[in-house]
DNA sequence: TTATAGATTGCCT
DNA sequence: GGCAATCTATAAT
């Protein structure tokens, strides 16, 4: 048990992870991303997400096998497998399942909790005619929420989530969210029609489609 | 060995 | 709405 800003904070077991992404996806809603950097820290409640299953799933990663870029949807539940989209962008997912299961989570939206200016920095540096950027767009979409929480794949890729001491992690602060909603992924062009993208309902920092 | 598409974002018209 | 940015995986040559 943590208390940060006066907060009860624990880290999620191993066994939360080691479940069908479905519900690891559903269960993440609402739960805390926190990076601790030093003193500081930067956290965000999680408010919008996909889920990508281990198998039958087309639109997902591990769909071809294991490969060097995403064998860590391959290893134990609950660390991030980080992977860099467009030649741009990177995403952050929580790899589900037991080990040899390659399920997982990809987290596509943050409401910044602590350490918004430290966001509104690392976007600043990145492109510095982001002047004027809505606080609450600091982490929605899953490109802006890796570049507001500094994580990339060298850094972070494989990191373990379920621990708080690996300093980017998961955690319950006992918020429950009142209403989630279910629609179509983002941006893919398989599998189109899957209801695997989850969001709580009504949230202003959900990704514009389908708020 | 080369070509193309991709779990995105932001700037352009 | 179009499209450029330009890494990675995979398909085509």
């Amino acid at each position: 048990m943590i208390k940060q800003r006066g907060r009860q904070l624990r880290s999620l077991p191993r066994s939360f992870f080691s479940r069908d992404p479905r519900r690891v996806a559903r269960e993440l809603l609402g739960k805390l991303l926190i990076r601790n950097r030093g003193k500081k820290v930067l956290a965000g409640r999680i408010v919008e997400v996909e889920a990508y299953l281990g198998s039958g799933d087309p639109a997902a990663h591990a769909a071809a096998g294991v490969t060097a870029r995403n064998r860590v949807l391959f290893g134990p539940p609950g660390h991030a497998y980080v992977y860099f989209i467009y030649g741009n962008h990177y995403c952050l997912n929580v790899s589900c399942q037991p080990k040899g299961e390659a399920g997982c989570v990809l987290i596509r939206g943050l409401e910044p909790l602590a350490g918004d200016l430290d966001m509104a920095w690392a976007r600043l540096r990145a492109n510095p005619r982001r002047r004027g950027m809505a606080m609450h767009e600091l982490a929605t979409g899953p490109g802006r929420l890796c570049q507001a929480m500094g994580i990339t794949r060298v850094r972070d890729n494989g990191r373990d989530l379920a621990d708080p001491r690996s300093g980017l992690w998961l955690a319950d602060d006992g918020f429950r969210p009142r209403r989630i909603r279910r629609t179509p992924r983002v941006g893919i062009k398989r599998a189109v029609a899957r209801l695997l993208r989850y969001t709580i309902a009504g949230n202003p920092c959900v990704s514009a489609k389908n708020r």
